[in-house]
DNA sequence: AGATTAAACGGAGGCGCCTCCGTTTATTAT
DNA sequence: ATAATAAACGGAGGCGCCTCCGTTTAATCT
């Protein structure tokens, strides 16, 4: 069932798009996830063959996919601020403004913990490739600032709020060590921002 | 004839200086010399099996005396920077000293050739260890100086020129592309500097 | 001239990278 | 349903990296 004079070698280009066949898109979902995990595991430097193999796919699969590294840790980059991103109208749906507020900055500080171990190959990326940043960093502020709107308009939390501060308040476990008490840090610091958010607030 | 309890392992760290036993300084004399041949040609990411192969050496005897690929890259660095410099007294015991300038000249424009190859990790070599860049290269300016000096002192070149010009022009070749006529075309540039040189010198 | 010893050697072995191509499979046409 | 076809698969194979450790050898001591 082979080796039959085709026409041309489609094969070898990287498509990503939507008309994927179904095994292909499978493959690919399967991939990102489980580099996901590697990645956040033992950096960005994780060995190919072995996501490849924890994916159940062949190395070829891998490669043919995402022809270099770079393009691996793109594209779960991609997919983890769009999940990231998602979850607010997800979490918006079944928690109160507040706690949707709450909720979602704990995610986010989540995903800056999983980024410190991609810094390495990240930084470069982000650095050579600014359509990148743009494209997927830039919809954080957006969806944040619109939580912080909810949040005000139904009085959870006090009027004189500069998104960009709570952002910035945020990036800022980007830098911390991480030590085992990291996750505990953070999740206080979050815990801190909403008390003062909340003080004052109309509703309290 | 081994496994004895010995007190100490000692190995492990390059140490590069002058007490080698001599098997030790041959083989590094040797790698060296292999590695800027195969880095000019291939690049720096030439394969280091095949240079220890090359070098009738094992690869361990590479590792050990040059942990990673950038010690190496330096150290051939180092040695062709050297040996630029240390060409000048020579040629001046055997040539006069105009001839020797310019002889030294198409030398030093050869050399700047192979570090076209080099670019990639050199790049990176001489940003981040500037001790480096002063250590060595410092040198050339000086070299060149002397024997502008020399020339000018005996009547054979003009005595009005300012050795720095003469260097940056013969570093323009730096970014001159490596066409077949490369070689010709850096002849020719020596060439015209030398007759602008001698023009109008005393002994002419 | 041995004998001793630690420095130096060298290559096998384990792992990762990446490509090539024979085989499988989703999809399309009949 | 069945056949035809191009997309996608997957893993063997070839190469490079680097480490570990049993063996060789230069230098030193007697």
């Amino acid at each position: 069932m082979a080796s039959k004079p085709s026409t041309e070698p489609k094969d070898q280009i990287p498509p990503a798009g939507k008309s994927l066949r179904a095994d292909a898109r499978r493959n690919r979902d399967k991939l990102i996830e489980t580099a996901a995990q590697a990645f956040a595991d033992h950096g960005t430097a994780a060995s190919l063959e072995d996501i490849a193999r924890r994916a159940s796919v062949g190395v070829g699969t891998l490669y043919r996919h995402f022809p270099t590294r770079e393009h691996l840790v793109e594209a779960v980059y991609r997919h983890e601020v769009e999940a990231l991103c998602d979850a607010a109208e997800e979490l918006a749906r079944e928690l109160t403004s507040d706690r949707t507020l709450e909720e979602w900055m704990h995610r986010f500080v989540g995903y800056i913990a999983t980024k410190r171990g991609m810094g390495d190959s990240l930084r470069i990326l982000l650095n050579s490739n600014s359509e990148l940043f743009a494209d997927s960093y830039g919809k954080v502020p957006i969806v944040l600032a619109g939580l912080i709107a909810r949040a005000v308009a139904d009085g959870s939390i006090r009027a004189d709020v500069d998104s960009t501060d709570v952002l910035h308040a945020l990036s800022g476990t980007y830098s911390m060590p991480n030590s085992p008490e990291w996750h505990d840090r953070s999740r206080r610091l979050v815990g801190l921002l909403m008390d003062g958010l909340r003080w004052g607030a109309p509703k309290a």
